[in-house]
DNA sequence: CATGAATGAGCTTTCATTCAT
DNA sequence: TATGAATGAAAGCTCATTCAT
């Protein structure tokens, strides 16, 4: 039954996946889970505990693997530069560049877990929150620091908020996109379609990329 | 008793922008925003005839005024401009600027309802999505051609594509900023709180245009 | 609707006192209370809460009658004696005999409520125990006081554990009787069936005096 | 191997009988239990077959020694007596007296088990009803006819009665005790907690024989 | 002999909504 | 105009039990 067992688990994390991306953690019952894994419905309970606990596990399994990468790719970098700042657009490829590139791997749940991860960045549940902040603490450190050494004339607290609007535009641009279609009837030809990564990577990076770089923002004196 | 009606409506249309706020659309139950708003249970159904119902007049009756004045603000300096394309940074301020200076505003939801509509953006439902594309269609379009035009040399698929991305990093800083943290420990100066709007816009502004601007990407060959 | 809904209420509680006294408080479903009282599911929840809240309520609305009655047949009696000590027979019939004779009208849930009782005195369940003490205190206190002027040559201590005894004796008396039938074969004529409350109560009430004024107990020598 | 298992069931025993003395047989799941008990969840079924039958096999593996242990007693007595009638004394000591000393022996259960014992007294569940009547019958049948022996000037009808009563009293006493506390502030000593059986045992015996012993009650004239 | 996995049934509670007044 | 009462449906979860290994 060993088998059995892991096809299980895989089958409602997959279900979970899928379902919690196209409607929501709350938008999302049970019942749906266990029927799109073909499982009984206290399957979950068994397996994880609770519908909370397995929409951790979901982020987890994927979340593990990435950051590992991302810390991976970091180190690589930071030895191939022998104690030199890396460039920006090194270190902007080696945080979004590694998630983007998950997504055209299948096994790593593909666009779907992209597309949640997108989603549940701007989700308010406290729950989540915290195990987000969790998972991702020492990897945005990390790149923080990396940031903070690669732009050395540039005031922390703007690089920070920048790595923050950067955030942003990749979640969105992985979250919604063509479902919400603000941007109606942009003649978009199929090469440029959300699915494509590979047109999309390159995208991004330079948007990310100028906004990184821009020049520091005046502010009005403040006032009283 | 007229009156006690209009302020009826209006207190749970704020305990809904509230708890959708905090909560989301799913996670919020009719009972918590009655209950928030100290009216009968009833009273939704009474006044909006649905919960759906009641969560698009919380959108409709921000969105209406700030749509209203997007057209207002591009109408007044595409005017002054007599024709000639306007600056990328003026467009950008109209649409996005506009956007944070309704935060500032009591009246107008403030920080609530901004990061409402940051949540919202990446909301799964589809019944919320179909509504914003409404409600938003005609003012994209605008601005789309006044950068179309302010920007000549860039490809208009390159454009849509950076508007994306510029809303997604909006609706991130605005949506969970303080509360997600995934940037802990930033040391962050009282004056740089997510609150104080005068202080994000126009770190935000230069990071947009920053982007808006960037180098245009090179695609490798397309595979295939 | 005034009455529609005490109808309702009256008759959930009806149903609820009669399958606790069956089945238990654990042993009971809402469904089989809700069905019993031919009610919507819902309607226990939107009148009383929870089940735990159901099950006080069953408890308060007999006990607020009965605890009343007995501080008012303990009042009168203490008038008619000027300060004089009561007899032990008056305080037992005053505490024990208004507990039995509350069972001949049915208005006050007759044996059923009675059999409830008793059965649920050596529940420990503790938000039962909690609520039971409430609901007990003052009137306990009244009678214990009443019975240590009546007997001032018993310790108080010998007082309070012979109460207790009495309390067990007449719990178990009205609780399981002719249900457990440990005793078998009593060739018990009809008259003497426990529903015959009017046979019960001179029997219960000369054993519970028989106890009370027994010879004090001899201690063997306390060790160690 | 065959010692272990010995332990796994003794072990379920255990935790089973600490359970439903705190929590109800309704009220103790299986998980509870063998969680208890560090056993596999599936190990009560193997050893016992069912929730119910775990609960008989609680009971039968105290109940055989006790009502062997009261029949010995009585035996003994009787040879003693050599056809005479016992003391009503020595009766109720046998019956209730061995049941109390029995709770000093841990290892016939302490006074976890003279607990549990008091509280399914009452319990309403048919099949325990059922089986305790069973255990019991032949025990209750010989003390009783000792009874009338021993007072054959009191109607067998009422010495039915009062062995009920006693039976009430006793329960009570060892069930719920220092728990319920209906009876409150009396200023205990430390040698008169519940847990001091060699307190309780002789004013309980008082009690009980007075209450044996008491005047024979006056009826009211029955009715139609 | 013992167990991890799995299940169907049932649990209490909450949901958005309706309706008579 | 506004509300208390009520409801059918569905929610997340726990239950005792079974079974292949």
């Amino acid at each position: 039954m060993e088998i059995r067992q892991v096809d299980t688990r895989e089958r409602i994390l997959d279900a979970a996946e899928r379902l919690f991306m196209e409607q929501g953690y709350d938008g999302t019952s049970m019942l749906q889970i266990t029927s799109g894994a073909a499982v009984n419905l206290a399957a979950v309970n068994y397996h994880f505990g609770s519908k909370g606990a397995l929409m951790q596990e979901v982020f987890r399994r994927r979340l593990a693997w990435l950051n590992e990468e991302r810390l991976r790719v970091l180190d690589e970098m930071e030895s191939a530069a022998a104690g030199k700042p890396l460039k920006p657009s090194q270190i902007v490829d080696g945080f979004f560049g590694t998630l983007l590139r998950m997504a055209e791997n299948q096994q790593h749940g593909g666009v779907t877990f992209l597309r949640l991860l997108g989603r549940t960045l701007t989700d308010p549940s406290e729950f989540i929150r915290t195990f987000m902040a969790h998972e991702y603490g020492a990897v945005v450190e990390r790149y923080k620091e990396a940031l903070f050494k690669a732009l050395p004339d540039v005031p922390k607290a703007e690089i920070v908020w920048r790595f923050h609007f950067m955030l942003g535009a990749t979640s969105y641009a992985i979250a919604g996109t063509d479902g919400l279609r603000l941007v109606t009837d942009w003649q978009i030809e199929p090469e440029d379609s959300i699915d494509r990564i590979d047109r999309l990577l390159p995208r991004l990076l330079s948007f990310l990329l100028g906004g990184l770089r821009a020049p520091l923002p005046q502010f009005a004196p403040i006032e009283h």
